[in-house]
DNA sequence: ATTAAGATTGAATCAATTA
DNA sequence: ATAATTGATTCAATCTTAA
């Protein structure tokens, strides 16, 4: 891994719409105070096995995570919004409880626990066993530094009725997202503005299928989960944070979204994923401008 | 609230498919050691509002349920399985920690912490608030006091692919009850035996709506809820405990799939109304039977 | 164009096996 | 004993190809 030294790097201009090969936790402490206005992560799960990404074991979790989140504080500004995505595994017959322990750390390091998602994951990996279904579900967990916080409920409400039965259901996901980034501010708006039918306000339960693309990493999560939480806890020209940035999903939701971006991940193979994906997206632009 | 004895009860067939009117902590010590095989409960929820059933404060919630979870403890079989239908309030705008903290203590107590079942519910009532959305989801945990234990996973499968989404779906869920209640055996599984298509296992989310009918009670689950752990986690001739039975679901959907129950209500006017409610799905049996 | 049918792909988990 | 590895199990949503 390439040797890094950000002291010199002086103002948050300097650090946005990029992302960094490193440690998140010695990559963070260079970051300024108050300076992040949404951090949504999906670090690494907890595993026993060393061969796998990052292989914290469950027992360790904990205090592996407790300094990073005392940096991710100090990063996020006042209002800004924490939105972890985690997970706990059935370990020996048992849900760990290394993530209720996480909630509860994370409480005495100063951060109010505001809310718990749950995301539903539609087409989760099968899977039968003796005492157990699959599972289908993960905590998003939200993180606030104080009880007002930047919130923009409008831009995740979702159509309703008839309409949305007939017509929506027909776009597949792609097709939604893909209308999404060329309008830029949030498909559900726009729907709205487009029928002027009604619209209502979500719950806390997402419906959104785990990615199943043919790339060769996995993804950690779907593209539509932090752009759900992006629109909903930041303005645009906002800066977004993912300290544990895997293949790059949440740079890319955020550029897709007119925000900014900071993205930390730890392992090169990963990062230059990243760095493919975010070039990517950034392509068609390119040629439309050219025109 | 009328006093009780029942040191002369001495067997369990004294016990068996009846309610009783009392402080569950006093009931249960009554009961012989290992005798049920499923508790299935939604105690009730921490509130600050005395007016309101139970009224436990949030910060007292653990320390009022580990003696009654003792008791529950000592009179489930060794087989036997815990659900415990409960969700965390928003304090302060905040969700409490008691919730997660019940779940740590109940481990020291013994239990296993075998599984966290999500009950999505499909038409929450409807509400908006600052800083969050409706709450559209409660958690359905799973204690074990062994790692092997009774699952019977056929008896909940679920129908697949386009027969389920062409036919299945225009059924309302009170005609799969009513169809289930005759027959007796399971919902899926006549199904299958029905029709002859695909069936799949299901999930670790369950997908109900909140009942609308129950009114008389505050916090009442729909009966599709136990309805759906009855038939995973017992057999028929079982017998069904619920400490908190409140208008008498459990007992219900019990009764229905030919199992035997045991309720608790401390209220007296709850007990009635489950009292009614018993005797309403009684009466047509009593009815054939007189032809 | 639309639909239908077949192929693909999983941040999984546990029992059994091996180091 | 304990820890790591392998094999068996399972199916919804996508993607691909054919009709």
């Amino acid at each position: 891994m390439q040797s890094l030294d950000y002291s010199h790097i002086k103002n948050l201009d300097d650090w946005k719409n990029k992302i960094f090969c490193g440690d998140c936790l010695e990559v963070l402490q260079n970051f300024p105070d108050a300076s992040v206005n949404l951090i949504v992560t999906s670090p690494p799960y907890a595993d026993s096995r060393r061969s796998t990404y990052g292989g914290i074991h469950p027992d360790n979790y904990v205090e592996w995570f407790l300094p990073i989140a005392k940096e991710l504080q100090r990063v996020l500004r006042d209002d800004g919004t924490f939105i972890l995505n985690i997970k706990e595994k059935a370990v020996n017959c048992e849900r760990h409880t290394y993530v209720i322990e996480l909630i509860l750390a994370l409480k005495k390091q100063g951060w109010l626990w505001t809310e718990e998602y749950i995301w539903h994951k539609k087409n989760c990996t099968p899977g039968k066993w003796s005492n157990r279904f699959r599972d289908a579900w993960e905590r998003c967990l939200q993180f606030n530094k104080q009880k007002k916080f930047k919130m923009n409920q409008d831009a995740v409400m979702v159509p309703t009725g008839d309409w949305a039965k007939t017509r929506l259901n027909k776009l597949s996901d792609n097709d939604k997202i893909r209308f999404n980034s060329q309008v830029g501010s949030g498909f559900g708006k726009n729907i709205a503005n487009w029928v002027g039918r009604e619209m209502a306000y979500p719950t806390n339960v997402l419906h959104l299928p785990t990615e199943c693309s043919n790339k060769s990493h996995s993804a950690a999560f779907p593209k539509s989960l932090p752009t759900w939480f992006i629109k909903l806890f930041s303005d645009e020209e906002d800066i977004i944070l993912d300290p544990f940035l895997g293949s790059g999903t949440t740079c890319v939701a955020a550029y897709e979204l007119n925000r900014n971006y900071i993205g930390i991940e730890i392992k090169e193979e990963y990062y230059k994923i990243a760095l493919a994906n975010l070039d990517a997206v950034k392509v068609p632009f390119v040629q439309n401008s050219l025109f």
